[in-house]
DNA sequence: ATAGGGTTAG
């Protein structure tokens, strides 16, 4: 028998309503519910019904579960309410559980297909794979196929078991298709990384609507085809929020941090509120620019529209804005502010920055404050501290936090970590250990780890293994310049020129281009940027080229030698020294140098590895003009000051 | 009741 509601009139019923949507804590909670209980409201199915999901959205899913109990005969919709929250709540399976029993207790399967898309997400949820197809089987005897909610559902959870093939069959088997239908197989298939499946879809389907587009425009930025993604985005008219983030996002994965931060632009110019996501995404664009200028706007803009830094990525991404800018200071500040309700990328962010900038102690200071929090780190965690441990030169204590991660935190490493630890060690001059690592690790050496013992024999001048290292690296990443470069740079310091040629033909055989250095300096506002030999601002050009005839010329006389060592690939011999000296971060520098006020610090991002001859020329320059010169390379910061920079030549 | 966007990483 279904639960009178005519024993109740409809204003006591709107009445307890209102209370309950006003109502704060459980104690108000319960006694509204005392109260539901004298006038009998609790035998109304919406009243009960809603007194159930408010126990659940105040957390006391527990209370949520007393007060079900007291209600005669619930009805299939106050099932769903509890079945709803158990869900969405930390322990799913009891929505499982709490399924199997409506069926036993319910005479009349009216009303159970609104329970039916909370159960499959339940199974996705927690991988219950076998419940998911008895759940399956059922709805497949009951003809509730036929409902697309429940269908869509269906599709949803063997998506979620990542069993692609098991979900196109219920595609293929529904009667009715509807938009979410075809959108949901869409991110399937995007996210096996079928983009060609994904896109027949998309082609074929009868009606797009917005997700149908911002996923594929998501999935095509996810998987490098970033023109793919641009066209899509320029199918469709109308465009929010997400096709804007999805069309960032997309430019950042494929390292155009300029383009997405136009795109953002663009999107502020056609009035649309940047959310969270988008702001988060823009961050990191701006922190892979280098652009505080406008990273500071940002952050004024999120405390102006009160954006919550706690929960999300917004803290996070400030923090490593911050960081990547040079403006440790101020990462610490965001850092500080959100002490009470950090999360862990918080943490993460910070050790990061700190490790950019070779503060390997500090770094580990952080994670001692973590520790004592009780708060978890994850793999992420010690990623940056072994990184902050092998930019400070800190052996002894990296190899501890690789012990503490597996010993006490039981995270197995993955490959990358054996690449930060075989990087430490190469680093410090333990070329030999480093190789033991590379050899007797679980993993096949990838090509970091080779580039992180490559440069480690550069360093330590060992020609043999740098060569072996090199070779395999080019094996393993023939599209990558960088080890082609490093390993002609060998042969040509051993006399190899044959060796040298070989290299070079190889590398125009396999068509692997240089990637242009390119450094860029913020000057009263404006970001000025310059590649070798040449101001993108061409108007300045012959001026900087001057500057840096003087800053050489100056710089002799205190000792200067051009180090001609690593220009040996395209150049003759007498080409070499003026080469040197139009690198993009001596043309900003000397850009920096016009056009500061004497004293000034001087910010640089360059693209690509600073090399050993800018490196101590930048170190005198900082001596002889005194002045405070922050560059950020590829891999980390250096802080020059009076002839000295910060990174202790660890880089 | 079912579908879409976000950070930190050698």
């Amino acid at each position: 028998m279904e639960a009178t509601s005519s024993s109740c009139p409809v204003m006591l019923v709107t009445q307890a309503i209102t209370n309950l949507e006003k109502c704060k804590s459980m104690t108000e909670l319960r006694q509204i519910h005392a109260l539901m209980i004298k006038t009998n409201l609790v035998a109304n199915t919406f009243a009960a019904s809603k007194l159930v999901s408010f126990c659940c959205l105040s957390g006391g899913l527990d209370h949520a579960v007393s007060v079900f109990h007291r209600i005669q005969n619930p009805n299939p919709f106050i099932y769903f309410t509890l079945i709803k929250c158990f869900t969405d709540s930390s322990n799913p399976l009891e929505s499982i559980s709490l399924y199997a029993h409506m069926l036993t207790c319910l005479e009349d399967w009216k009303g159970v297909e609104f329970s039916l898309p909370s159960v499959l997400k339940a199974c996705g949820k927690i991988k219950a794979f076998d419940e998911g197809q008895q759940v399956h089987g059922q709805i497949l005897k009951t003809h509730f196929l036929f409902d697309p909610f429940v269908a869509n559902s269906v599709i949803r959870m063997y998506l979620e078991f990542g069993r692609v093939e098991f979900a196109r069959q219920v595609f293929d088997e529904m009667p009715e298709r509807d938009v979410i239908s075809w959108n949901s197989m869409i991110t399937g298939y995007l996210r096996e990384g079928d983009v060609e499946l994904a896109r027949g879809l998309f082609d074929e389907m009868p009606g797009r609507d917005l997700v149908s587009y911002n996923a594929m425009i998501d999935g095509y930025g996810k998987c490098g085809k970033c023109e793919l993604a641009e066209e899509i985005f320029g199918m469709t008219s109308q465009k929010d929020v997400k096709t804007w983030t999805s069309m960032i996002s997309a430019y950042l994965h494929n390292h155009y941090p300029k383009k997405a931060l136009d795109m953002f632009r663009e999107m502020l110019c056609l009035g649309i509120q940047p959310d969270a996501p988008a702001l988060v995404s823009v961050l990191s664009a701006i922190a892979d620019l280098g652009f505080i200028e406008e990273g500071k706007w940002i952050h004024a803009y999120i405390s102006t529209k009160k954006i919550k830094m706690s929960n999300g990525f917004i803290g996070s991404a400030l923090i490593d804005m911050y960081a990547k800018c040079g403006h440790l200071e101020n990462a610490f500040h965001v850092f500080r502010s959100i002490s009470h309700k950090r999360n862990i990328g918080d943490w993460n962010s910070m050790i990061s920055g700190l490790a950019i900038h070779g503060l390997g102690t500090v770094a580990l200071e952080v994670f001692h404050d973590m520790e004592r929090m009780d708060i978890e780190p994850d793999e992420i965690t010690f990623l940056g501290l072994l990184g902050a441990c092998s930019h400070g030169g800190l052996v002894d204590e990296g190899q501890h936090c690789f012990k503490l991660m597996q010993e006490k935190y039981k995270i197995v490493p993955k490959v990358q970590h054996y690449g930060c630890i075989i990087d430490l060690l190469g680093r410090a001059g333990h070329l030999e250990d480093a190789l033991g690592v590379l050899q007797n690790m679980p993993f096949e050496a990838d090509v970091l780890a080779w580039k992180a013992i490559l440069s480690a024999s550069i360093k330590h001048e060992n020609a043999a293994a740098g060569e072996n290292a090199a070779l395999r690296a080019i094996e393993l990443a023939p599209e990558d310049s960088s080890c082609y470069v490093l390993l002609s740079n060998i042969y040509a310091k051993a006399g190899r020129w044959d060796d040298v040629a070989k290299i070079r033909s190889m590398m125009k055989q396999r068509t692997v281009g240089k990637i242009p250095g390119c450094s860029s300096i913020l000057v009263k506002g404006k970001v000025h940027i310059f590649l070798v030999g040449k101001a993108m601002d061409e108007n300045c050009t012959d001026e900087v080229l001057s500057k840096i005839k003087d800053v050489v010329s100056r710089l002799k006389f205190e000792g200067y030698e051009p180090d001609l060592t690593q220009v040996l690939l395209d150049v003759e011999e007498e080409g070499k020294e003026s080469l040197l000296s139009l690198h993009s971060e001596k043309m900003a520098l000397a850009f920096g140098l016009i056009n500061t006020s004497h004293g000034a610090p001087i910010h640089i991002v360059k693209n690509l590895r600073i090399c050993r001859d800018c490196h101590s020329f930048i170190k005198l320059v900082s001596r002889v003009y005194n002045r405070r010169i922050v560059v950020r390379d590829q891999n980390r910061f250096h802080h020059f000051e009076n002839g000295f920079c910060s990174c202790k030549e660890y880089w």
